[in-house]
DNA sequence: TATACTGTTATGTTGTAATGTTACAGTGGT
DNA sequence: ACCACTGTAACATTACAACATAACAGTATA
């Protein structure tokens, strides 16, 4: 098994897919030159329709992360990790802010990072 | 003006209205027995179709956060502070654990916690 | 009472995501 | 050559969000 869908978000199905593939090409789960799962068994993995893995391969391409081969798959080819991670940071940002505009304090929330980050500092309630 | 919409995020308008008026409502920008704006009205300031904001006031009856006053408007019934804000932590939560997936570090995370509150405070490395 | 607001309901249309299904085409191993 | 795998393409169908538009009903106020 690969990763998994959310399928309770809102995010739709062949975006999540987009976002995993580079997920893990930035964290070196996938390397270049190598072949991510054929769009068949990636869709029965994932439960989800051929089509939809489809459409999230073809648009890597497109971006130039992915490279097809025809008959044989798609191999890795290119990420802008900077880009990526600097993307994934301006979501973050904007969530804060917004959770911030709830009143939420600022101590709050770097406690929750302390708790996933595996925090040895103490972190109060 | 009221707020606004981002009509680019996956989030649906209707849902996002929703979210709106209950992040006001726990801020205390609108407070209990007030009345919110009239459906016609907030459809034209966000520039979405009268069925959208409908919709969005409906829902927020069905949970009990507006009641109804025909011919007058909705008016805001009670919100349940603590739950709306448990949950908006749960996402921070699931998100943070995705950027360090992504091998994004925790400082980085803190620096723009530091960043949107106006970090006065030290931040240690 | 007349008007101008309120909410309510209904119809039709558009765009998109996702599905199921089928068929075709290229590649590699036997 | 055959078969099993790859991707590619097209089709119909479902569900949903959002749109435009219209008509109807309740309330307040001039």
């Amino acid at each position: 098994m690969w990763f998994s869908i959310d399928f309770n978000s809102h995010v739709p199905v062949y975006k999540q897919i987009k976002e995993k593939i580079k997920s893990m090409i930035v964290t070196g789960k996938l390397k270049k030159g190598t072949f991510v799962p054929s769009i068949r068994s990636l869709a029965k993995d994932l439960g989800v329709n051929l089509n939809t893995v489809s459409r999230a391969y073809r648009e890597l391409v497109i971006e130039g992360v992915l490279k097809v081969v025809r008959g044989e798959g798609y191999m890795v080819e290119e990420l802008d990790s900077e880009k990526f991670i600097r993307r994934r940071l301006e979501e973050f940002k904007k969530m804060v802010s917004t959770l911030k505009e709830d009143g939420i304090e600022c101590k709050k929330l770097e406690s929750i990072l302390k708790e996933v980050y595996g925090g040895e500092e103490s972190a109060k309630s």
